[in-house]
RNA sequence: GUCCCCAUCGUCUAGCUCGGUCCAGGACACCAGAUUUUCAUUCUGGGUACAGGGGUUCAAAUCCCCUUGGGGACGCCA
């Protein structure tokens, strides 16, 4: 039978970035589809640092990525490696390889390489390398070691068969001819590996069976795929996808706009509505509606699904999607990742986890991303409520003061606890009995109605604030609106 | 420059393997109506696509060729 993503393979997927600034949107895909492909292959998913490029990798890179991950939900099953921690893992299988014969020492320098290319590209040949120290004879090698000029490993490609053929998970058959590269460095002169060495090492040691990742790596496995035979390994199976491009079907970059997670979280993005996103740009998300959890997304995954092309990713989809979750999550989702809620101050800290979701669940359908709810919060909080014009200009006319002018009446002679909120069942009663009474209905009796108790057209539907807030409450909101009553 | 990948509504895509059931289906977005005694929500309806050109065939979104467009790779970066 052919393997297939779905053929009932645990896969062993990887991510591995390279920490070296903030994670990108086209890496947290990556890292989404080898989570979901594990996850519902009943796999591992594991998490790889690459950072062997001593100058650009940092911690703090290294912190962005672990708590993007993090923040995603794409937990890794296994402690997080870090390649630092292995060079001398890869030195000696470099040099195992040029004992072998496979790799040799080149001793070009960094001006020597350039000028090449520049050449080449003058003659409008491919920038490949020359293998000038390919041909060195036993004795100059030796020669130039033992004068201390520092050299890399170069991996010999020539010696290997026409083209490298593979069959791509998702898109196929591939032939990748070695004409594509030349004889790439797998040791730097500094002792660390270069990355396809790494990856073959890691990859192995790891028993990753399945990479999925960027097509931009499609000549990267080529070159991988010689590195496994070199090493007599069986390489894993590849899965490419198709790359994140903007509206103009350019590469997503930061020039053109494109934001990296931590701007996306601090722009009030509800992790699941990216990682939805993120996922069902591929194509390989079933069904309609949110997702309420990451184990609903694995149901609904379908990694046979997954598009071939380029995928176009637009902030206006985003945003939408998140509105969704935003209006439609349970509010018990929402509270951890609604931000600034501190600014709330002591009455909402001191309010118990289940009232603060009822507050919650009373004004998220107006609300449009983590950071909207603090000031439609805040209006539920105070007893000083803020009027718009548009507000003042509704109060002060005597037939919507009629309105308020009943209902204080109404509620004025209920005899419920005022610290608390009415009960639920009442409060339709108790607004048809004004609309009744004040001979109003429908816009007339609650626009009135809303701008006395928010100050604002916009805003949580009237029988929900009812709902919570404390009778008292309510009432010197009611006060307060009188007083644009016309003398 | 050389090589590789990709090409269906605005977006993500179904269909392409085994040509007819496709004057191309769905979802999101958009527009219009309806429901909800308010905004929102919800529901119903609507418009919009096989990149272009050649073949093959009784018949092509589906097979072949070319063109065009887009993307990627070619580093002591990953």
């Amino acid at each position: 039978m052919t393997t297939t993503l779905m053929s009932g393979t645990p896969w062993r997927t990887r991510f591995a970035p390279s920490p070296t600034g903030a994670m990108h949107l086209g890496n947290a895909r990556t890292a989404i589809l080898n989570w979901l492909i594990a996850r519902q292959s009943q796999g591992t998913f594991c998490v790889r640092l690459e950072d062997t490029d001593q100058e650009r990798s940092s911690f703090a890179s290294e912190a962005s990525i672990l708590s993007a991950l993090d923040w995603m939900g794409l937990t890794p099953q296994e402690p997080v490696r870090r390649q630092s921690t292995r060079l001398e893992r890869y030195k000696d299988t470099a040099l195992k390889l040029w004992e072998k014969g496979l790799a040799y020492p080149c001793f070009c320098t960094e001006a020597d390489l350039q000028q090449d290319r520049k050449t080449a590209a003058a003659k409008g040949m491919p920038p490949r390398y020359s293998r000038r120290c390919a041909a060195l004879q036993p004795e100059e090698v030796r020669e130039k070691i033992n004068a201390g000029i520092p050299f890399t490993l170069r991996f010999k490609v020539a010696d290997a068969p026409e083209g490298i053929h593979f069959r791509d998970l998702l898109k196929g058959d591939m032939d990748i001819p070695t004409q594509a590269f030349g004889d790439f460095v797998i040791l730097r002169s500094n002792g660390w590996p270069s990355y396809n060495l790494a990856v073959v090492v890691d990859d192995l040691d790891m028993h990753i069976n399945l990479v999925v990742r960027g097509e931009d790596h499609l000549t990267n496995t080529a070159r991988q795929i010689l590195l496994y035979r070199a090493l007599d390994a069986t390489p894993p199976y590849f899965a490419h996808h198709g790359l994140l491009v903007d509206q103009e079907h350019k590469k997503l970059s930061k020039r053109a706009g494109a934001k990296s997670l931590p701007q996306l979280m601090a722009a009030g993005i509800h992790p699941l509505a990216l990682v939805h996103y993120l996922a069902g740009l591929s194509g390989a998300i079933k069904g309609k509606g949110i997702v309420y959890s990451m184990d609903d997304l694995v149901q609904r995954f379908n990694p046979m699904r997954l598009g071939r092309g380029n995928a176009v990713f637009l902030d206006e989809d985003l945003e939408n999607i998140n509105h969704t979750y935003w209006h439609k999550l349970p509010a018990h989702d929402l509270l951890p990742h609604i931000q600034g809620l501190e600014s709330l101050g002591r009455p909402w800290q001191d309010m118990p986890d289940k009232h603060k979701e009822n507050l919650i669940a009373i004004v998220q359908q107006n609300a449009t991303g983590a950071h909207s709810f603090t000031s439609l919060l805040a209006t539920l909080l105070t007893d000083e409520v803020t009027y718009s014009l548009e507000a003042v200009r509704v109060l002060t006319r005597p037939k919507n003061q009629k309105v308020i002018q009943v209902l204080c009446q109404i509620l004025a002679a209920n005899t419920a606890d005022r610290n608390q909120p009415l009960p639920l069942q009442e409060i339709d009663a108790l607004l048809t009995q004004t609309g009744t009474m004040a001979g109003v209905k429908g816009k007339d009796l609650y626009f009135p109605l809303r701008m006395a108790l928010m100050g604002s057209s916009e805003g949580p539907e009237i029988k929900g604030l009812f709902h919570v807030l404390p009778l008292s409450n309510v009432l010197s909101r009611l006060e307060k609106a009188r007083e644009f009553a016309p003398d």
